[in-house]
DNA sequence: AATGAATGAGACTTCATTCAT
DNA sequence: TATGAATGAAGTCTCATTCAT
């Protein structure tokens, strides 16, 4: 029985069974954006995935395990987008360049993945029992940033200044947005990259 | 009967009743801050004011009401506190650096409150059927920060930019830093207020 | 709210309360009693008093506190009936005649009570997370009844036995006749109240 | 199909049906023995057999027809091992003894099989539709302990006392001691047999 | 002969809301 | 004004059962 076996262990599941997970997946993912983390209950993926409700409580052992595995595809996909662009860059302005870029394409082509993850985190409440991998996740992406930022101002591309606060108000910058673009739907994603990416270029130079 | 009358019409309240009221929004706004908007119950909100529920009931129209208040409450006691700071300066550079370290004292001198208001801002759904302020206190702040940015660059003082993605990006970096303080309680204020004004200050500011 | 108090803590409740309470601790006894503990649903409990289910839930702070308020309905009324006669007693003899006398009377009179108690006893599993009363009900009346054995003892008018033993024996053989009474409805228990004090009159003896 | 054919009718299954079928009899009475019988899902009895849930259905009818097997399973194990040791006494009185001692004897060596029995018999409510011989067992037992009795009584070894009520203790004696195995798990087995074997006899003998 | 997958009923609980007092 | 009491909907989860493969 799935609900048994340790959740996050994919590599045994048969093909169905990963097909289903994924299909439950993209709607809670879909659904979670669309009305909200709180009113995106067991019922209404379900019936989104055109499935009874006890089908989600037999692929995943409860709501908690379909969060974690929501936030896991969202980062794993957004890794795979985005990592290589940054990788790519040789100069640390690029690479800074390449990331806020990244992301807001990132926001163009999985919409509702972004979204999801932000009502996932802005809904997350430290202590809550369950421990999604959603903890750590703006965590983790600002020390990812963090990194780029001393490498700037070890090679003297970047002034001087606190890597942490620059690094989150880049990351809260960024992650403002997708509210926005829900809010209004003509949003020029084009203009915005470009503005982003000189203001933290502007913000973050070194201008001797 | 209260709750018949249009909410929101307050001056022909009793002075208890006015009491009341602002006795259970201030309650309302330290439970939200504690606990998250998802767990703050009438129950919890009304256990703290040492009440009844019933009274809650009584005195608004709806828990849709009574948050609606807390919003209010919260942008009119962030309005007393920090536009006077933000009127006295003569310069859109000074007005913007005023913004930007007014925003992050009433933080500190009003934790709770900016914590209420940011988990109501990140629960609202709109078209949840009632639309609080809360709608449009992201919106007016920012149109507010345009305002200061047009200045600024009308003046000269400012390069030229989107005045709208440099607002957002402003309010956002912001608003970021209440999750940082919950999330590590010895967080250093001062060092945020002069990384980001200075930060703002060289992305903004006309460096011909 | 009732929910948030000291369960069991009964003394500044209100009458009416206290009122609502023992209804639905009646009601929970008697269908308890007749479709046994687990088919005895929040649901049929509430139904059989004519009520919502949501008023257990606003009395009780959940279905383990109900149950455990009944053992100790069950358990204070058996103990105002059994005592008292067993007290009476002046022998070691006398006082094992009376309490299987009036543990079978408290039978014939509280049907139900001791129905539902033996349910619940029956399926109460150690380790459960909710440490009833009942976990502790069997331990305590069979100390109690290894006490009169050990007077007896002492006194010499019973003869050397394992006064744990007997009192167990004593106590199963008690435990045992409800489900008889539930499969015969006309069986007459004041024939099984002489042909058991007669039993352990005999085994307890000495025969010197 | 299985499931359409008369239940209990073993004589025309194959080998294998008979194998898979035992095996999920022994393996559902060691799952009511550890979970009780409460929380002995299908799931689980299907896990500690390591096969799936469908197996179960395939092989009874549902449910009910699988613990009516166990109820057999239990009770043929247990006239195997006891009777014998009875039939071969020649008394009255040592058949009582040999009665009390092979109970004894058979729950020291066939602990799951009756901690299972126990909690089916406390479970089963008379009139759910399936009448298991659950519901026969204790009185088919209890005729025919009352049978040594009345051979007794017969012989004149017994003094006169009414066999039922008799037979009933006996009986509510020697069931009562499994939860107090599980309780206490060093209880000594031949102790308590001894001084049960000494009870009873003390309390039917003739004391002319 | 077996399995994985799906179903749907029913359980407990929480909560905003209403109402008589 | 204020309160305790009650309601009913909605949510998550468990489980015996069924069915196509």
């Amino acid at each position: 029985m799935r609900k048994e076996e340790t959740p996050g262990d994919v590599r045994d599941l048969s093909f169905i069974e990963k097909a289903r997970r994924a299909q439950i997946v993209a709607c809670a993912i879909d659904t979670i954006a669309e009305v909200g983390y709180a009113q995106a209950s067991l019922a209404k993926i379900a019936r989104r995935a055109g499935i009874s409700k006890g089908v989600i409580s037999y692929h995943f052992a409860g709501k908690d395990e379909l969060i974690q595995q929501v936030v896991v595809e969202v980062l794993n996909t957004g890794v795979a987008f985005m990592l290589p662009k940054i990788k790519a860059e040789t100069t640390a302005a690029g690479a800074l360049r390449a990331y806020i870029a990244s992301n807001l394409a990132f926001m163009r082509e999985y919409r509702n993945h972004i979204l999801a993850l932000l009502e996932i985190w802005s809904h997350y409440r430290p202590g809550s029992g369950s421990d999604h991998d959603v903890s750590n996740w703006f965590e983790t992406t600002v020390r990812g940033l963090e990194e780029i930022l001393r490498w700037g101002q070890e090679s003297g591309e970047f002034r001087a200044f606190s890597t942490r606060v620059m690094a989150i108000a880049i990351r809260n910058a960024i992650d403002g947005i997708p509210p926005q673009m829900a809010a209004c739907a003509d949003l020029d994603l084009d203009v915005y990259t470009r503005e982003l990416v000189t203001l933290f270029d502007l913000a973050t130079r070194n201008q001797s």
